[in-house]
DNA sequence: AGCACA
């Protein structure tokens, strides 16, 4: 045969190798598949899928030369191509004479991924589209996201290596579907290897890592400063100490703040026993009091950053206060100690609602609603989550909480209620998320309209 | 539509 040496790149015929070179394969190839496609001609040992740069190129090695020459020798005078799927696989010899480390480490994987997300804006791809994608797949444990010098990574543990495996192979090279992404987000690929984790440990909610078998784990305080809308420093303390009573600041107040609707979104957390509102630095404040820290942890790791309103309006800014007991010296409507009963006292201007005693109504099903944690984007199947606490939080569904909650609401007869806040409450709050899903069209609440 | 992996 002719010199080596002066061989072009790609030759028309090539020294035969019982090793195959495969291109034009379709995604979805398997190794499987590639067997059933060389079977025909002989035993096939060996075969390696996903390769080149467009991971549609494989390798089939044969036991014997002659099978490999057999299988060539076939497609070169057949009239039908060789094909997989349906789609037209070009094969010649490999320059290779056998295909090595076809099953390496890579290729046994566990049940963790580690992604790396590809382009330009791949550090702005939120957790929960990856939950959302890979949720596909199978129930997903777990996802962590950081970002080394591979650029922005996640690992996402799913409950076996089987699925974990079957994600792998449908999504490795794949761009995430731009329909999950915000729209000025350019393709961002995914990259799949296996981790060698097993287990990821997730010690809090944040929006970089996720328990989804574990609602009730706590939420980091960096997730909710992430957004930058709480700066390290209100006081210079690198952690403010916690308390049971909350500072609520209310930014970009498009729509009136009252007392009862402060009180109806804090009460989902637990009893509300006291509400004072001022004005401070031209801007609405409120200080809410709960009976015990927790409930007070609670409700501002759901809360903070969050609007009450859709559409931005009325953002809640929460900070622990140094007070531990709020002195109301009167009921009005800036202020009321919902503790003490029949307290219509001197009401300068009586909320129409201002009669009930305890507001301790019922907190949504769940104490803290993670719904922190809803994607924003429209969800079509999300995988069955594990808690109440979570299943609700993403899209269309139907919140369930909060209307039932409306219902027992002892400061908004039902003529009072403003139509927007019959919906979830709490129950969608994605990353622009809001409390009350629907912006009104007028102030929600005005205590003027009375019956 | 053109040769991987460690």
């Amino acid at each position: 045969m002719s010199s080596v040496s002066s061989q072009p790149q790609f030759r028309l015929t090539q020294p035969p190798s019982k090793v195959l070179h495969l291109r034009n394969l379709p995604w979805e190839c398997t190794e499987e598949e590639l067997v059933e496609l060389g079977k025909p001609f002989g035993k096939v040992v060996n075969t390696k899928c996903n390769v080149g740069p467009n991971r549609n190129q494989a390798f089939i090695e044969f036991a014997d030369l002659n099978q490999a020459i057999a299988m060539i020798s076939y497609y070169a005078s057949s009239s039908e191509p060789a094909q997989v799927r349906g789609k037209t696989v070009y094969l010649q010899y490999s320059n290779r004479q056998e295909i090595v480390n076809n099953k390496t480490t890579a290729d046994v994987g566990g049940n963790v991924l580690l992604v790396t997300i590809e382009g330009a804006d791949a550090r702005l791809v939120s957790i929960d589209v990856l939950h959302l994608v890979f949720s596909a797949f199978g129930f997903v444990h777990k996802i962590t996201t950081f970002e080394k010098t591979a650029g922005f990574q996640a690992l996402v543990q799913f409950s076996d290596a089987e699925t974990a495996s079957s994600a792998k192979n449908a999504l490795d090279g794949r761009n995430i579907p731009s329909y999950l992404l915000p729209e000025h987000l350019g393709p961002c690929t995914l990259r799949i290897t296996y981790s060698a984790h097993t287990d990821l440990s997730v010690k809090f909610q944040s929006h970089r890592s996720r328990d989804y078998t574990n609602a009730n784990l706590p939420v980091a305080p960096s997730a909710i400063d992430a957004n930058g809308m709480f700066s390290v420093g209100l006081d210079g303390k690198k952690l403010e100490p916690e308390s049971n009573v909350l500072l609520a600041s209310i930014e970009n107040m498009q729509y009136a703040v009252t007392l009862d609707v402060l009180h109806m979104v804090f009460s989902s957390f637990g009893p509300v026993q006291k509400i004072a509102m001022f004005d401070k630095n031209g801007g609405l404040q409120a200080l809410i009091q709960y009976p015990d820290v927790q409930t007070a942890v609670v409700a501002k790791e759901a809360l903070e950053g969050h609007c009450i309103y859709d559409g931005g309006f009325c953002k809640l800014h929460l900070s622990y206060s140094r007070h531990s007991d709020l002195s109301i010296k009167v009921n009005n409507d800036r202020s009321r100690d919902y503790t003490i009963p029949n307290t219509v006292m001197m009401n300068p201007q009586p909320s129409i609602l201002g009669q009930q005693p305890v507001a301790t109504h019922g907190p949504p099903a769940h104490p803290y609603p993670g719904a922190h944690f809803a994607p924003t984007t429209e969800h079509h199947q999300m995988m069955p989550q594990p808690s109440a606490g979570w299943a609700t939080g993403g899209g269309p569904p139907v919140p369930h909480s909060m209307p039932a909650q409306m219902n027992h609401n002892p400061y908004l007869p039902p003529g009072t209620m403003p139509p927007q806040m019959g919906h979830g409450i709490m129950m969608q709050m994605p990353s622009h998320g809001d409390l009350l899903p629907h912006a009104p069209a007028m102030p929600p609440y005005r205590p003027d309209h009375r019956q």
